[in-house]
DNA sequence: TTCATTTATTGAACTTGTTCAATGTTTTGA
DNA sequence: TCAAAACATTGAACAAGTTCAATAAATGAA
């Protein structure tokens, strides 16, 4: 099932056969069971993970206990710590299945070896990183200036899909807000 | 003024000084006043800065009017809304100087021609993109999971240099709380 | 130096969101 | 298929943060 990979990133740079084959070759795919965990705090995340089938949350547990939801990764999407994963530390983060999985996982070792055998995937990976910072950024300015009712409608716009396929408890977590108050938000919605 | 500027490239690749040199030569000084505008909400952003003198605030104006402040830039920081300067679109964003200023401008033309031309630049940015994306999913994670409170001792002994140049309404606007609210936090500090 | 402007502080009333506990609903797995 | 677990809703009391208005302090430009 690297079809789907390669289309991402033929989406991003152009890349000879050779070239496709060579790099994803650096991939292992590995299944990963609902509620199993690809990363857990503490640990250094070896791998970048591209999602062929399921749904993962990447979260962050806090020091009352609370849940934060950094992301969530589905089909088509990348995941890692890449914190950890950069820097070689322990990670803040767990990255956890929601729905049974499949992810194609590369090493750093391995990246590193396509970083220095073709050029273009330095080009890939620069572009990849400037989208996901570009929406991390949009998502900050968001959550400074946005009242948690804009920020649960926008959500179901942005992301239909997700939103169907989530729990409220997982959606409250990435809004940053208590599930009950999400409740809330829900019924004022719903008698408009 | 380019010594800052190559003292930061040699900080995340080893480049040869030729290509140093044409690379820095793509570069443009501009001086920038207190208070005056490098961009504005409503244009396309089109250029990179490398700060070499002064202090910029990267903000946002939200629907209600309220700035939100999605960070500053000090010497040897670099600036731009990545949003408009990759997608060519119009921006959400005002970079003022809040001193006196100089910064080392790059045109999107220009850097791709660096991209082209120098493969390692591809490298660099690619390697500064991920710091600083890695800064804000560190800030994400601050601002979903700590009170006000701690996020401005964070501020402080994160930053203790911009903490003595920014106002507290600037820092407010950093934190994403009313000024009102910083100084009935730093009261409280102050009295224990 | 001075006066106008910007910045900082404070209190009171208010809004947004949390916490806790109870209850009902849905999902899941043996 | 049935019991246990996970999820969702609700209300009441509470905490965190805002708003507004008034005043004081600091800064800056002529």
């Amino acid at each position: 099932m690297t079809e789907l990979l390669i289309q991402n990133i033929l989406n991003h740079i152009t890349l000879s056969k050779k070239e496709i084959d060579s790099f994803c070759n650096l991939f292992d795919q590995k299944e990963v069971q609902k509620k199993h965990f690809l990363l857990r705090e503490g640990q250094i995340c070896k791998f970048e993970g591209f999602v062929t089938k399921g749904l993962f949350r990447v979260y962050h547990i806090d020091n009352n206990g609370f849940e934060q939801v950094l992301y969530f990764a589905q089909e088509n999407w990348w995941i890692t710590d890449i914190d950890s994963f950069t820097n070689e530390t322990p990670s803040q983060l767990y990255i956890q299945a929601l729905e049974d999985s499949e992810v194609l996982l590369i090493s750093k070792k391995d990246k590193e070896l396509a970083y220095d055998n073709i050029p273009k995937i330095e080009k890939l990976f620069r572009v990849m990183t400037q989208k996901t910072h570009i929406s991390l950024q949009r998502r900050m300015i968001d959550n400074l200036s946005k009242t948690a009712d804009q920020r649960y409608i926008d959500f179901i716009e942005k992301y239909p899909n997700l939103f169907q396929r989530l729990t409220n408890l997982q959606i409250a977590a990435y809004l940053g807000i208590s599930h009950e108050f999400l409740s809330k938000i829900r019924r004022k919605i719903a008698s408009k």
